[in-house]
RNA sequence: GCCGACGUAGCUCAGUGGUAGAGCAUCCGACUGUCGAUCGGAGGGCCGCGGGUUCGAUCCCCGUCGUUGGCGCCA
């Protein structure tokens, strides 16, 4: 006999069915015992009545994983509105030793740090796999928005021989007795491949080894990235990031509806424009001085809540960041050179996306580098490509932890992460 | 790294200068259909670690380790 997954038992009804998965409630009356099975699709009601089974299962605890065969009834007092009678119930594993908190409650109370040391069995509870399910159908979203308007997905080494941005913190490693570095960016590498398919996207770890110790931070986190050619200027990007978000999160809804209700969460509405504003009109809006060369994480708090309130959007623009405050491969804004052609958007108040138009001259890269101080040496092997003919680019990085965090809710990006590395942690 | 908070039962927490409590979990028992089942009973603690003050410290002080929130920085 097949197995059917749980939410296909009413198509059954009448007839014989297997089911297998994990114990997720027994309830053990005097004369009749339920039990209550979880698998992929969701829960499936099981009533045993014979003293044997009884036993049986009486000696099964929960996360228990368990075969049963037995009969498809419909009952309206059953939560599903079917269940299944005279069964036969078969252990698949030994009886499990229960996890130090209860998976069957409908909120997980265990603190988070508890959770994430539990996090093989923290991650089986309902609120925690469906934050996994959206991070899930977002990525398939992000591909499949982008695989529709012609760009290739592209894989990069995570493995590299420096770091992409001057001072930033790297994590060090042997490669075979030479120095090596856990990528922080599949930056040059997108940009180089748009010589080759024009547009091209990835999915991906990226690593930092930076100190932040926030709600919002990881060392490793997923990066959706995404660079294309023969643009204007960073107007482009934006235009591609906006149609690539609503695609994104048309496939969330589609493909990830039930974990959303599971979440209690409705999928925010992208503009068909998305508010934008300058840097410089950003300050005056956060009440931040007017010579602050970056936005602080209050300044963006406040500019999500003037987007909500004066334009009705969870999402907002900031474009033309001051250049001294972007890499060097930052195109700058022609009509003020000081500012760049570089955004941020941010969803909710979090910094979500980073983006921009880059260099594409290979004498305006031999210009930045100087103007910094830098050497070019360094960045030779990216720098050289480009005289070979690249058209004018940009792009962007969405970080996907982030989107579902805000997504759902949570405030601590960890909790839709499944198995996060930060400062402290770097197990399970 | 800086600032703050917290660390007591498996989990979540209360509490007091005189060697400790609750709810849930666990174990035992009861219960004709449960819906986070319910009810009765039992077991379970170097009160993070080290030092100090005190007749006496889980409580006060110092240090330390851990966790957590904010900031810097970033996606």
């Amino acid at each position: 006999m097949q197995r059917i997954l749980s939410d296909q038992l009413a198509r059954h009804t009448g007839g014989a069915v297997r089911i297998a998965g994990w114990v997720h409630r027994r309830r053990l009356l005097k004369s009749v015992a339920f039990l209550i099975v979880r698998d992929a699709a969701g829960l499936a009601q099981v009533v045993v009545t014979d003293p044997a089974v009884r036993a049986a299962v009486e000696a099964l605890p929960e996360e228990t994983v368990v075969e049963v065969t037995g009969t498809v009834v419909g009952n309206a007092t059953a939560p599903a509105g079917v269940e299944l009678t005279d069964p036969t119930v078969r252990p698949l594993g030994a009886p499990a030793v229960p996890p130090p908190f209860d998976l069957y409650r409908p909120t997980l109370t265990a603190s988070l740090p508890t959770q994430l040391d539990n996090a093989p069995v923290a991650l089986r509870h309902p609120s925690r796999s469906a934050a996994l399910r959206v991070s899930a159908a977002a990525v398939a979203g992000f591909r499949a928005t982008l695989d529709a308007r012609r760009f290739v997905e592209i894989h990069t080494p995570k493995v590299v021989a420096s770091s992409t941005e001057s001072g930033a913190n790297v994590f060090a490693l042997d490669w075979f007795g030479r120095p090596a570095y856990l990528a922080q960016s599949p930056q040059f590498y997108k940009q180089l491949m748009v010589g080759v398919f024009e547009r091209v996207y990835e999915v991906g770890p990226v690593f930092r080894a930076e100190p932040h110790d926030t709600v919002r931070h990881l060392a490793q986190y997923t990066s959706l990235d995404a660079e294309l050619g023969f643009v204007t200027d960073h107007r482009d990007v934006m235009a591609v990031l906006q149609d690539t978000l609503a695609g994104t999160l048309d496939v969330v809804g589609d493909r990830a509806g039930a974990a959303l209700a599971t979440l209690g969460v409705e999928l925010p509405a992208v503009p068909g424009q998305i508010p934008a504003v300058h840097f410089t009109e950003a300050l005056k809006i956060a009440g931040a001085p007017a010579d602050e060369p970056d936005l602080a994480p209050a300044h963006e708090r406040a500019l999500g809540e003037w987007a909500r309130r004066e334009h009705g959007s969870e999402f907002l623009f900031v474009t033309g960041y001051p250049m001294a405050k972007r890499p060097f491969y930052t195109h700058p804004d022609p009509a003020r050179p000081a500012y760049s052609n570089g955004f941020d958007l941010l969803f909710r108040g979090l910094e979500l996306v980073t983006g921009g138009q880059r260099l594409h001259r290979y004498a305006d890269y031999l210009a930045a580098l100087a103007a910094r101080g830098e050497s070019v040496e360094p960045y030779a092997g990216y720098v050289d490509a480009f005289r070979h003919g690249m058209p004018p680019y940009g792009g962007f990085a969405i970080g996907l932890e982030r989107l579902v965090a805000r997504l759902t809710g949570a405030p601590n990006i960890r909790e839709v992460t499944a198995f996060p590395r930060d400062l402290h942690r770097l197990t399970p």
